[in-house]
RNA sequence: AGGCACGUAGCUCAGUGGGAGAGCGCUACCUUGACACGGUAGAGGUCGGCGGUUCAAUCCCGCCCGUGCCUACCA
């Protein structure tokens, strides 16, 4: 095991060795490397299907091969580590499925990158080639994002580690395509289409971003055909201009209905083109007359095959001017549009232009301008494959949180379009239809083998040329990683998934495929559960991104602040339904936590180097203390279990951070050191082993959120099985158990120590000076839990003498306090001035006072005594009464202060 | 345009139909044999604004303002 040696010579020398191995501070990184590979080599993470237990399945959304992993991809995995180590520890057959996605454009954008500067290009490569070089680069990159996992700890099962192009799921990939196409759910047909000129492929509607953009709005006059008047259109994109086929009204508007049917002769080209009416034109929009360009807008398109218009193509793939452009052929539509614009304004044809804002779509890959255009294309017909998703969530077989994501995915679903599933790509999964070179292309052959000849007439097949849309073969990933189309064991043992842990912006890429692609082809959703957690952004809020230079490498966190420190923060941030603004001053302040843990285990382990007595008698004589801190233990457990198994992330790791430094450390463990030093061996070593046991209980719920420091720690406790901390169980609440009565005494004590520290510190009481402390207290009961406690009272506030006081009147020249109906009085006449006395009694009066007026009023409303629920009217009496009675004790107090004072 | 989130202490954020919370920061004090990545005590909020429901609203409802995101064929 990693151990510090160093300047602990002191420890040494006083024979604490467990003790002498810790360092004065936690060093993360002396430890997280030798654990990370111990846990690999003792195959923690590799699953069996074999094994007993419920199934626990989570596959990774595997993150692309294009480079490093960000804090979004620490987050997410973090969260599933979590999960997934804690789902083991309980007892769960656990599998968590690793792997990486080939992301056609974004990984084939970056090899071409590589290859431009060597000079190269793809097509001078040619495909073999080229695919060579990517799956060199795939090779390159994929171990190295696996390494940044396992250095953040994940406890994935490497040995189950997939590829989206690996050859079981290119086999996946390939019986789906066949089986939609044999079930008429893939067609290939010219469609309206996103082309992104720059990528060179044709896009899916949603990788389209629409970015709200400050253009103009041309207002171009369209002569009629007759010459006795014209027509004004606006335009955003007056280069369309040259595909216009016709100018379209709405039928019923009143300016236009007399010129539905005449012609237009369109500028420029002077093509006479027809003024039709439809409905869909909206009156209110600029003239009330829209130019129709069916090659070039979604809209126009629908327009066009309603009305039978030709539909002339004026920009290529390549962005440029077609020849049916005229004389403005071979242009760039950028410079095509100003030659225009220039053209228009000097003959008089643009009438004005106003700045308008609009929606421009983009490639979500190179942000580039999006054309829409008309393409032959394969699309998979998505209807029938959504309405069985939506009825699934709708049925509560899978299930969102924050529940309302569901909505989200339900409006995308019901509305959908068919998808668009071929790229004009080299990396990916080709498309496996083939064409017939002496039939022609009307004859597809689409094939799970590929075919050798035309089965109708055996002449020779050209292949498709394209690939697929990256996420189509994602869709498959919940059951394709699982070994399908084959049944295999881990197929049937761990589908569907327990849980996709996932962030909001995949959720119609990925998410509602998956659900579409599982139940088409399994019969069963592909996860129960959906996490759908946030981004990660920076301390301002602002989204990470490279252009704007506010990007973290999670690695480099990990290395400043310790791969736990930043798990528990991601964590401990991971609100429901939020995204995650991280600073560093809150990554800082879990690191102290770190510490803390460290220092108290250090704290523990210097502490039990007596042997231990017998262990019937140390439970025998387990204190209140340790009853308490047990207790308290029990429920710290209770509430980390609930908040998991609620994906309340955040309240979990907020429910051990508390026990863990509020409690155990501030508390048990100031008590513990007073038992300590007590006389009584067997008292000692009860306190030893509650030191020890809660300790160590408390590293175990802590495990999931930081692996490496508990397991480190846990190793050096005794008792230590020998057996990592990642296979011992998780804490059952069942063995904890619950200790009222040890809760109200300690609480009790508490509250004591609170009050005269505050009476200390307000008053100006030096720390090293004692101070008395009277005691009245009606209740026989209550001084004696009291004065079980005496030793530690006196040492925690710093006390002389500690005594029951039992005359009438308050004694005079003391501080009061009442806490939990108990009156306190610290004499501090010759101790410090009687004015700050006076002035702290004062306040407090002051405060009670608001506050019983407030109760009072509310006790004063007919309505409220009437209406409220008796138990709440009840409980404003009672903290009535308290109030009356405090003050009672605190005026009486004060007067016999100033008594002092005179 | 529609939809969804969000607006709580200086900052980042939890939270609940009945007495406002955490971390960090801030103030004062403390090198007490686990820890200064620490300890003790404290200051700080009309819970975005206006209405409504209710005995009672920071919480539920409506409207408004502000912020962010998503969807959409208004040229």
């Amino acid at each position: 095991m990693p151990t510090r040696g160093g300047q602990e010579g002191r420890l040494l020398a006083l024979g604490r060795m467990s003790a002498g191995d810790l360092a004065k501070a936690y060093i993360p990184r002396d430890i997280e490397e030798t654990w990370a590979q111990a846990w690999l080599d003792r195959r923690v993470f590799e699953a069996d299907p074999a094994r007993d237990g419920p199934p626990f399945s989570i596959v990774i959304p595997p993150p692309n091969i294009t480079g490093q992993l960000h804090l979004g991809h620490a987050l997410n995995n973090t969260l599933q580590d979590v999960l997934v180590r804690w789902r083991r520890m309980a007892g769960d057959n656990v599998v968590w499925i690793p792997g990486t996605d080939h992301a056609s454009i974004a990984t084939q954008n970056v090899v071409e990158r590589k290859l431009a500067a060597e000079g190269l290009d793809r097509h001078g490569l040619g495909r073999e080639a080229f695919l060579e070089r990517t799956f060199e680069w795939k090779e390159e990159v994929a171990p190295y994002i696996v390494s940044q996992l396992k250095r953040l700890g994940a406890g994935c099962d490497w040995s189950r580690e997939r590829f989206t192009m690996d050859e079981g799921l290119s086999q996946a990939v390939r019986e789906v395509f066949v089986r939609l196409w044999e079930d008429g759910l893939i067609y290939r047909g010219r469609r309206m289409i996103n082309w992104c000129c720059r990528c060179g492929t044709a896009l899916s509607d949603i990788e389209v971003e629409h970015r709200e953009t400050q253009g103009s709005l041309w207002h171009l006059r369209y002569p009629l055909a007759d010459g006795s008047g014209e027509v004004v259109v606006a335009t955003t994109r007056p280069e369309t201009m040259l595909g216009d086929t016709a100018v379209a009204v709405h039928p019923d508007d009143p300016r236009w209905r007399a010129l539905i049917g005449q012609k237009i002769r369109l500028p420029v080209l002077g093509r006479e083109i027809p003024i039709i009416a439809d409905e869909s034109v909206d009156q209110e929009f600029g003239s009330g007359a829209v130019k129709i360009t069916p090659a070039h807008d979604p809209s126009d398109f629908e327009m066009g095959s309603r009305h039978g218009l030709e539909a002339p193509v004026v920009i290529d793939e390549s962005g440029r001017m077609t020849l049916e452009a005229g004389p403005y052929a071979g242009l760039d539509r950028v410079e095509c549009r100003a030659q225009l614009v220039a053209a228009f304004e000097a003959d008089g044809t643009l009438l004005e232009v106003k700045p308008h804002t609009h929606a421009v779509g983009t490639c979500y890959r190179c942000h580039e301008i999006v054309e829409p255009m008309p393409s032959l294309q394969w699309f998979v017909r998505a209807k029938p494959l959504a309405d069985p998703a939506i009825e699934a969530v709708r049925e509560g077989r899978t299930r969102f949180h924050p529940e309302h994501w569901t909505k989200t995915y339900y409006a995308w679903l019901e509305n959908i379009r068919d998808w668009c599933i071929s790229r004009q790509l080299w990396w990916g999964h080709r498309i496996p239809a083939w064409y017939c070179e002496a039939c022609g292309d009307e004859h597809i052959v689409v094939a799970r083998e590929t075919p050798s000849a035309c089965p109708r007439c055996g002449a020779g097949l050209r292949q498709d040329e394209d690939v697929l849309d990256t996420w189509f073969s994602s869709a498959l990933w919940p059951f394709s990683t699982l070994g399908w189309p084959e049944q295999t064991a881990d197929l049937k043992r761990w589908y569907p998934t327990a849980v996709l842990v996932t962030g909001f912006d995949i959720l119609f890429f990925w998410v509602a495929r998956m659900m579409m692609m599982g139940l088409r082809f399994t019969g069963e959703v592909p996860f129960r559960d959906v996490y759908v957690h946030g981004l990660v952004r920076d301390e301002y809020g602002a989204k990470m991104s490279k252009s704007k230079g506010n990007v973290q490498d999670p690695l480099e966190l990990l290395a400043i602040y310790g791969t736990d420190a930043l798990r528990f923060t991601l964590m401990s941030q991971s609100a429901m339904g939020r995204d995650i603004r991280l600073s560093t001053q809150r990554i800082e302040g879990n690191r102290a936590f770190a510490n803390k843990i460290w220092n108290a285990s250090r704290f523990v382990l210097m502490k039990i180097g007596e042997p231990d007595p017998d262990a019937a008698s140390a439970v025998a004589c387990e204190d209140a203390a340790g009853r308490w801190i047990r207790s308290r233990l029990s429920v710290a457990a209770a509430e980390v279990s609930l908040a998991l198994t609620e994906y309340r992330f955040n309240d979990a790791s907020s429910a051990i951070y508390r026990f863990f430094w509020n409690e155990y450390c501030d508390w048990y463990l100031e008590l513990a050191k007073l038992s300590l030093r007590s006389e009584d061996a067997a008292r000692r070593a009860a306190t030893r082993r509650t030191l020890v046991e809660v300790l160590e209980t408390a590293l175990r719920l802590l495990h999931p959120m930081m692996p490496f420091i508990t397991e480190e720690l846990a190793g050096k406790l005794p008792g230590a099985s020998g057996a990592p901390l990642v296979e011992s169980a998780w804490p059952d609440s069942g063995v904890l158990t619950s200790d009222p009565e040890a809760e109200a005494k300690v609480e009790r004590l508490i509250a004591v120590v609170r009050a005269v520290r505050n009476i200390r510190a307000e008053t100006g009481v030096a720390p090293s000076r004692e101070v008395d402390l009277l005691i009245s207290c009606a209740d026989d009961a209550v001084w004696r839990d009291l004065t079980d406690f005496q030793d530690e009272i006196r040492a925690l506030a710093r006390l002389g003498v500690l005594e029951r006081w039992t005359a009438a009147a308050p004694p005079a020249g003391a501080a009061p306090a009442v806490v939990a109906g108990i009156e306190l009085h610290v004499p501090l006449v010759g101790i410090v001035d009687v004015a700050a006395t006076l002035e702290k009694t004062a306040r407090e009066i002051e405060k009670a006072r608001a506050e019983l007026l407030k109760v009072e009023a509310k006790l004063g409303r007919e309505d409220f005594i009437a209406r409220a629920p008796e138990e709440i009217v009840e409980k404003e009496r009672e903290r009535a009464a308290e109030l009356v009675a405090k003050l009672d004790v605190l005026e009486s107090a004060l007067g016999r202060l100033g008594g002092v004072g005179a």
